[in-house]
DNA sequence: AGTATAACCTGTCTGC
DNA sequence: TGCAGACAGGTTATAC
């Protein structure tokens, strides 16, 4: 579910709402979720520990530990923060962080597809294989171009997070239609004015979400259980059968990696029925 | 190299 | 009403 702007606004909402609080203790009530990391050394990390910062990489959540040590966590499609919630809130709770008098922070995930990693640093683990961040300042025309030179196709560029962090499904079909390209375009077949249009998109459709507190089609809340509002303001993902925003043309849905591509065929120039 | 498909999970929606 | 199948914001492994 959540792509970068609804990270962010995790982000945002739990920097509001935590403080330096001291971690009293976790319960690891998902086995699963700690795969990656040995059970002892997590509770031991934890007990006693504080959140010093909390910050986003690509789509990953970070919680920056006082005492050294980075809980990386990745919501993928259901998961979500949750602070000092009702049970019925939290069907799905896979964490709880007991820090005391600022209450509970819970992380709840229905499918179960998040995950969690304990890290030394911000340049480990899976973070130090993430791209270009549309939002940083290292987010240049140049650099977006080297990682455009590829014969894959333009929206499975987007959506390769080694290449640029923090786009997914739903961004990726509006960033396309903001810039009229074709999703099928070729990166290396793209001339120099789309790479231009992209480099604009790109930020502008995040930042816009951002502000609108992200997208939610069914499951993304904040962490006060606030829905987000940029599905309002949405111009193709979902549209399917609707008149383009901009043309009149149709906007129409097709399959590509697997995955729902909406787009409008007349404004970015795709011929084929897809 | 690039693409397709299945898998990981649970819930919801659609069509028969 | 029931039930099978498709699909969902993400990522990864494996197979052409």
């Amino acid at each position: 579910m959540p792509e970068l702007p609804e990270v962010e606004t995790m982000v945002r909402g739990l920097e509001s709402k935590i403080n330096e609080g001291e971690i009293e203790r976790v319960e690891v009530i998902d086995q699963k979720l700690l795969r990656n990391t040995d059970q002892r050394k997590f509770q031991q990390t934890m007990t006693g520990n504080k959140i010093r910062d909390i910050s986003r990489k690509g789509k990953y959540l970070l919680l920056d530990l006082k005492k050294g040590g980075v809980l990386a966590i990745h919501p993928r499609m259901t998961g979500r923060f949750v602070v000092n919630s009702y049970p019925a809130e939290t069907d799905y709770a896979r964490l709880k962080i007991i820090l005391g008098d600022e209450g509970t922070l819970v992380f709840d995930d229905m499918r179960r597809f998040g995950t969690l990693d304990l890290l030394p640093d911000e340049d480990s683990g899976p973070l130090k294989k993430l791209g270009l961040d549309p939002l940083s300042p290292d987010y240049k025309e140049e650099n977006l171009a080297r990682v455009l030179q590829s014969r894959s196709e333009i929206k499975r560029i987007l959506l390769d997070q080694k290449k640029i962090a923090g786009i997914g499904n739903i961004y990726a079909s509006e960033i396309l239609f903001r810039a009229t390209i074709s999703p099928w375009k070729k990166g290396s077949d793209l001339e120099k004015g789309k790479i231009k249009k992209l480099f604009k998109a790109i930020p502008e459709v995040l930042q816009e979400a951002i502000e609108k507190e992200g997208t939610t089609i069914s499951d993304f809340r904040n962490p006060e259980g606030d829905s987000g509002n940029f599905q309002l303001s949405l111009r193709v993902y979902g549209k399917e059968g609707e008149e383009c925003p901009r043309c009149s043309g149709e906007v129409q849905k097709a399959k590509q990696g697997g995955r729902g591509t909406y787009f409008c065929p007349s404004c970015q120039g795709v011929k084929e029925e897809k």
